[in-house]
Formats: C-alpha cells, structure tokens, sequence
DNA sequence: GTCTATATACGGATAGAC
DNA sequence: GTCTATCCGTATATAGAC
C-alpha cells in the first residue's frame, strides 16, 4: 500500500474528521441540523489550525478566528463553550483518530519486520493526511487541562512502548540484531515526528512521504537488520 | 571529552549568560550598575523560561512574570523595553551562544569521522546545558517578528548543511558510505531535537547526554560507516 | 442559526512617588 | 533602582434581536 491508496482506504478527510466530531459531541454543540454542523466544523477547525499553527493557540484570538472562519462570534459559541473547549476537541479528536486507525491497519499475525514497517508505515501516513493536526498537537500539548495532558502522555507512551515491543520481538525471534530496544525506538519516534514537525522543510525539498518511509526504514534496518 | 568537562571548559553556567546579554544590551537597559543588572536578569531569564516553557510564551502574563522573578511590573520594564522585546532577548542569545561555540570548537582540519562527531557532540551537549533555552527557542520561534524568524531558519538551515557537506566531504574521501547526505543529515538533526524537545523522558528513564551521544554515532555509522 | 452589541476581566505598558 | 497605582486597549464570553 503506498501514499495514495491508504487515503483512500481509510478516508480521512475534513468532513469525515468533522462528522466524527459531530457525532461525540451532539451534546455539547447547540446546533442540531447536521449538515449545518459539519460544515461549519469544518470552517473552523481549518481555520483555527490555519491561526494556531502560524501564531499560537493562546496567541489567537476569538475574533482573528471568528473573522477567518467567517462565523460571527456569538455563531462560534454555539458549536464549544469555550476557548479550551475548543483546543480539548481537536487534541482528542487526533488521538482518536490515531488509535482507531492502528487498530483497524495493525496485523498482529505478520512477523516483526512487517510489524515495524506497519507501524512506521501508519504513523507517517497519518501524520501527513492530518499534518496541520499533528502539528497544532505537539505544539500546543502544554495548554492542555491536567486530565487531558495526561491523555496526551500516555497515548504518546504507548505508542513508543508499541514499537519497543516490536524490535524486541524481532530480537527474540532472531530476525533482529540485539540493541538497546527502548533507545531505538525513542529514535525511531524522533524521526518521525520530524516529519510533522518540519513538514515544510521536506516540502521545500520535495520529499514524498513514501520517499521519507523507505529512508527512514533503510537507517533503521542498518541498524537492526542482520549483516 | 565528556560532558562534565565540556561544562567546565566552556563555562555555560546561568550566570556568563546573563553577563553577556548584559553586554550586549547595556544601551537598552536602564539599570547601569553591572552586578545588579546580571543578578536580576538571571532571575527574569529563569522565571521567564519556567512559567513561558510550562504554558507558553503567550500564556505567560508580566503579572505572572514578575511575582516569579520576584522584581515588579515596573521593575521588569527598566530591562527590555516590550514583551516581544525580551522573547528577541533570548532567542537572540541563544543563537549567538550556539554559533560561538561552534566556532571555538570546530576543528577544520580534523577528518570528516572526526568532524561529524564532533559536531554532534557539541550540539546535544550545548542542548544539555541549555535545555530550556533550546526548548523555548523551537516552541516560540513562531511569535518572532519576521526580521528575527528570519534569522532562526538560516541559523537552523546552516547547521543542517554543516552536517550534510560533512557527510559528503566522508564520502569523497571513500570514508562514508554513499547515501543521501542531505536526507542522513535530516535524520542526524531530528535526533539532536528530540534530546531537547522530550527532554523529560529521557531523565526518567536516567539516560545521560553522553549515552545518548554514544547511541546516535552507533546509529548513524551503521547507516553510514563502511561494512 | 446567526448576527450585533455589550458586560466584565485581564492584558501590556507607563507615570510618578520613594 | 524599585515600587504602587493606573491608563487604556483587547480578550473571552454572553444577551438578546432578527
């Protein structure tokens, strides 16, 4: 499966990210007509990420994104209660979204080696389909509520510990070389977070996300990989 | 040489810091007594990176600032003349302290092994003694003016070329193997930032500066050493 | 469902006393 | 050098008209 045929698969565009918004939070949101819901989301969310991601979440304001999403403000209220409400939502949207999608793709039948390349394989993917998201999360993690700070924490945590388990399978089964399993996948994590973090760079250079996968598992399996 | 001595050697202490800000800014503060000026700028630039690094440089408020750094509103007023002012302050500093360094420890005649060891080492040990400003720097570039934002990418981009004309210098020589040197040093840079970006994680798991080091030159030689 | 107008609080920054 | 008191703009959030 490359680039393409996984967006297909799996859809994850700005209206079905929305809807699935609209969905967890029927009770929240004022509005009722759905159509006029998802659609307005989607107004939003664009547009707050657009702000957020060039200024801050803190540094933007109600009325830069009410002007930006071309929704008045009192309009804006009635799909969050609040400013924080607003960040909690898409934070926990991208987690769920992450989750949902590892479980649907993760083959826990297939030996290590494509374990590792699935995983790497899902989080790029997902980190390019959802970039403005994976963005706007790490950078704005800190503004978090306690409870959902901890969410974030963990989730994070797990998915490291995921592909931890999966090179000490690999070592245990003797298809991989016997190294530090938590440092390499601490490393294996940095790189692929820079892949959202410095999404533009790789632009600039005109990196494909597929170009970035297969570098990044020819430098891993230098390393893991028998000689 | 390992960290400790590194410290030593290049004398990154909280208080030379601030000594040299001072000496830069001397025309823009209007406090002229040297010991205090350095004495109260370590207690703003300490404050300041603790609340700005927990909830953003937006989020913190002078209030917040000044019952932190123990001086009041006005106090903080006579040592830089804005908000924006004091986020130019320390990003500037920071920079200049990073290409200082380099420029003392850089040795041009040293093999290209030698250099790219070299190189790595300085970066994660200037990113241990200066943590948060490393973290601060990368979490706030985005609230520079454009003048100063400036400025970060070519200093990010100039280190990144450093390390990639380092690769290539290995690999016309026959030291290295052929690999994409501008990819290899993508990967090499986004390892150097997760040592100060997840900074906490790596202490809880007691993982010192000098096993990181020794973890990513393992890394990259398999990638780029010869077999 | 969406708007405009507004309540209320908090932000950065300064003036002037000590 | 440092403080307190204050100016004034802008922030979030809400009320109530349409």
């Amino acid at each position: 499966m490359n680039y393409a045929e996984f967006q297909k698969q799996m859809n994850i565009t700005k209206k079905s990210i929305c809807k699935e918004i609209y969905l967890q939070n029927r009770d929240s949101i004022r509005i009722k007509k759905e159509e006029t819901v998802i659609r307005n989301l989607e107004k939003i969310f664009s547009a707050a990420m657009k702000i957020a991601n060039r200024k801050g979440f803190q540094g933007m304001s109600m009325r830069d994104l009410s002007k930006k999403a071309g929704l008045s403000l009192g309009a804006l209220y009635a799909y969050f209660a609040s400013k924080d409400d607003l960040l909690n939502m898409m934070q926990h949207q991208r987690r769920a979204i992450v989750i949902r999608t590892l479980e649907e793709c993760f083959d826990t039948e297939s030996d290590a080696l494509e374990k590792l390349e699935t995983i790497i394989q899902i989080h790029l993917y997902l980190s390019e389909a959802m970039q403005p998201w994976f963005y706007f999360s790490f950078m704005e993690a800190k503004n978090l509520s306690k409870a959902q700070r901890g969410k974030a924490v963990a989730s994070s945590r797990s998915s490291e510990k995921l592909i931890a388990d999966i090179i000490k399978e690999g070592q245990e089964t003797g298809q991989f070389r016997v190294q530090d399993h938590a440092m390499s996948a601490s490393l294996i994590k940095a790189m692929l977070q820079d892949w959202y973090l410095n999404h533009r760079k790789y632009a600039r250079r005109k990196v494909s996300v597929d170009q970035y996968m297969d570098f990044i598992l020819e430098y891993v399996m230098a390393f893991l990989g028998k000689k």
